[in-house]
DNA sequence: CAGTGGTCTAGACCACTGG
DNA sequence: CAGTGGTCTAGACCACTGC
């Protein structure tokens, strides 16, 4: 648990105060005590006070913290919660959220077997292409906020599922954050990529986006996917963040739809 | 505003009991109070007791009616809106949500344009091609969990962004809850077809799954679409589902990619 | 101004976990 | 058993809307 005898300081917060009488016609900026409280927490989370799978403080410990109400820190926690950078488990604690468990294993992977489930291929074999620092063309710099010419790990690797190859995906890194990444370190991590990234470069990431698209297979990426130049396959770009909304890995794969789905949920 | 005259003498409520000393090694199906809320509210939804974009009764008339507490009956609101059920406005009250209000039309359509957003084309143009009532052959009727030999409708059209044809969908839906629907009546429609299903026919829709692949155009479709035969193309298959996770609409959709993109975020 | 949802508090009790 | 998150209550006050 963490340590009780270093409570942050906390200045005596005030409900953010509507700024009556200041700067007439902009917003008032209000923001009330939970918002504050979990922008704190979130700042603890980005700085590494309690490290992927660790248990963060208590919310009565985390209400003397912040000189709240434990509903007001309730409140707060909910909405990381709500956001999974946060996992409750009722009678231990409150965990930071984690790419390394085995029921949110994958979790940003959309591509499902036509029939059975996830689980019911077991896990995929995964095969390094290529591994290499290079300086990053504008089409990857921008994703990656990162002027062109910058250093950039390039990842290329295909994905089989019970011997059939079905994943293409090139990754690109920003060469600063992962430092020290080779493809032998790759190689031997048992786990998703995602949880590796936490461990060794202590880089979580908390969300993506994807842009989804049907391309004819060139003769490279069929080859390596063992269909037809020419085959239908879906394009996937997908940008994931850290905190703070930093891009943090621009990912581009080809999936074989034949014998997979990509499965979406729309609410 | 709802009938306050006409409030339901509702039992008086106990939290679920924890069954103990009844079947043990069963679970105890133990629901806490706002569950229970949540489920009168939702049964009230069904019923159409409060139509689409109609306010529901104040939190304080329904913690008066379910003998709760304020705060109970906005825990089971909340969640309510976060699966977009209802919305709350401020000020103003909590509406059922409906398919019919601007900023959320076109809620399940996840194609854009690569450069601009969804406001930047105007409205799509829409051309039904076909629309007839017929029996259902096994793969449409098994989604639609419907016998095969029932009545359906099937609808195909095409949408175009800017005069280019984008969207080809085929649109299956059970007959007996859609009886009455016919081309014309949709092509004079104006906005979203689910706005039209839930003012004409009481069926609204709350959640849909997608599965999509990447396929090569067939003739036919390549002529609608304009493209040339087997060029790849997004197959979108969508079942659409009513309260209670009642499948009710199954559309299979072929999209143009080359100009857009299917867009998801991941969380 | 009254009525609505939104925030915050304080306190009680419950369900679950682990030692 | 103590400690955790989860539920429920009652009351106060705030922000927003419309009349």
């Amino acid at each position: 648990m963490a340590t009780p005898s270093s409570l942050l300081n906390a200045p005596p917060l005030t409900p953010g105060e509507p700024d009556s009488g200041a700067l007439p016609g902009l917003t008032p900026a209000f923001s009330p005590l939970y918002q504050q409280i979990k922008a704190l927490i979130l700042q603890s989370l980005q700085a590494g006070e309690w490290k992927p799978g660790e248990p963060i403080p208590s919310e009565m410990e985390l209400a003397v913290r912040f000189r709240v109400s434990q509903g007001t820190v309730r409140k707060a926690i909910d909405e990381l919660a709500a956001e999974n950078l946060v996992i409750r488990r009722q009678g231990k604690g409150t965990f930071v959220a984690t790419h390394a468990e085995h029921h949110v294993q994958y979790r940003f992977l959309r591509l499902m077997p036509d029939n059975g489930d996830i689980n019911s291929e077991g896990p995929a074999e995964r095969q390094i292409i290529d591994c290499k620092r290079l300086r990053a063309q504008a089409d990857v710099a921008h994703p990656l906020a990162l002027r062109p010419g910058e250093a950039v790990l390039q990842l290329r690797r295909v994905l089989s599922f019970q011997g059939m190859p079905t994943i293409l995906e090139d990754v690109w890194l920003p060469g600063g954050p992962f430092k020290g990444l080779t493809a032998d370190r790759l190689a031997s991590y048992r786990g998703p990529m995602y949880a590796l990234f936490e461990t060794e470069f202590g880089v979580r990431m908390v969300r993506a986006e994807e842009k989804i698209r049907a391309v004819a297979a060139d003769a490279a990426s069929a080859k390596l996917l063992e269909v037809p130049t020419g085959e239908p396959l879906l394009s996937v770009e997908r940008i994931a963040y850290t905190y703070n909304d930093i891009p943090m890995e621009l990912r581009r794969g080809l999936y074989r739809t034949d014998t997979h789905h990509y499965k979406n949920d729309l609410n």
